[in-house]
DNA sequence: CAAAAAAGATACCGATCAGTAAAGGTTCGT
DNA sequence: ACGAACCTTTACTGATCGGTATCTTTTTTG
């Protein structure tokens, strides 16, 4: 085995190890937050001593933005994977409908909306704002198309809409609903739907 | 001055420095949540030392589910207090303005539905409970009333609407919009309640 | 099988914070 | 003016946690 293919696989078990990293702190973020996780906890979960986990990231605070990152990258992934024939409409139903199976499964998005730490240090990060840029300018498109016909509303400003959407995305009602009530993920998603486009009053889907 | 009177003046002062105490709290878990407010803070905010503090509240925990019994405790006063001829659409929209506007001016309603431990703290409390399972009660009420008038949808379960009216109340977008976008408090309610009801497409308000 | 590299365990450091103890001031009523 | 609560300041304890150094164990390599 040459050298080249000796490095190539060790590399290749450390990005292994790594993504394990990441999906247990993705866990632990949605389960507990940010401040009440600690390093110690990932490294439990993901099978790992703590100056392991150093290894691969220089802090809590690294740890975490590269997990809101691949979030992202998550999304836009999807958002360009996604049938570019979709009506404006369709296409943030999809990617809302995308963010919420994620959630439903542990998965975590979005925003860190909650804590205004976690979003100063989110929005120090060149990396996430880049990212978080980009679906925002993406998304923004959609809307206005979206309002041009007719299927959203045209008498609220594009970033009350988005700010809306958004928030749709870590909605605590899907919490209560998969608490409390007792609903398949299927049925929580499709009144998650209804409700942010339709809302409590409920217009009848197009 | 009698003894008595006295006593009760105490006791008034005393009771004044506790709302003040309340006060600064509420400020502080809408600024920083639960876990980042420290108990410094609250003393340096409220005016008094950390000490004096700990006569009137035994814990952390204690103080902060004192301050959500009084949010509690303020939307029940409301709802008593709203015009009973209103509709139930309009009912449910008043009540969410004035959670609207009382997080506008920095007053945190509602819930902690952040953090689970959190909310397992306030769950432990009986006297936080009963004010929920009042206020959820009362609001129950109303939905079915608005489910039969037609003014909101009959294809969603109680417990959906009701969620999703809750989480409205402490939506991201509000701090979205007052922080990136430049509305007035009355702007950002109306676009809140609008969204709220009639959702992203927009059915036109009733 | 021996040597080297990496991972693990353990133990530690320093900072932060909830909660407390004990000191000195201040404000009352008497 | 005197004394007794009460409030405040200061300092402390104990626990937790982020991050690191050291040593041991395992694995990999030649």
């Amino acid at each position: 085995m040459s050298i080249i293919a000796k490095l190539s696989f060790k590399d290749q078990a450390f990005k292994l190890r790594e993504q394990a990293v990441l999906d247990a702190t993705t866990r632990l973020l949605a389960s507990k937050g940010f401040d009440l996780m600690t390093m110690d906890d990932v490294a439990g979960e993901a099978g790992l001593s703590k100056p392991s986990l150093y290894k691969h990231f220089r802090s809590k605070e690294d740890l975490a933005t590269e997990v809101m990152i691949r979030l992202l990258d998550g999304a836009l992934d999807f958002l360009a994977a996604q049938d570019a024939s979709l009506g404006p409409r369709a296409r943030l139903a999809g990617l809302l409908e995308w963010a919420l199976r994620v959630r439903l499964q542990g998965g975590l998005p979005f925003l860190p909306s909650t804590s205004p730490y976690v979003r100063n240090m989110l929005t120090r990060n060149l990396r996430y704002v880049t990212r978080a840029l980009k679906l925002h300018k993406q998304l923004e498109r959609i809307v206005v198309k979206g309002k041009d016909r007719g299927e959203l509303r045209r008498d609220l400003p594009n970033d009350a809409l988005l700010y809306t959407y958004y928030s749709r995305t870590c909605d605590p009602a899907v919490d209560y609903l998969q608490l409390y009530g007792k609903y398949s993920d299927d049925d929580i998603v499709r009144q998650m739907l209804a409700v942010s486009f339709a809302g409590l009053s409920g217009a009848d889907p197009i």
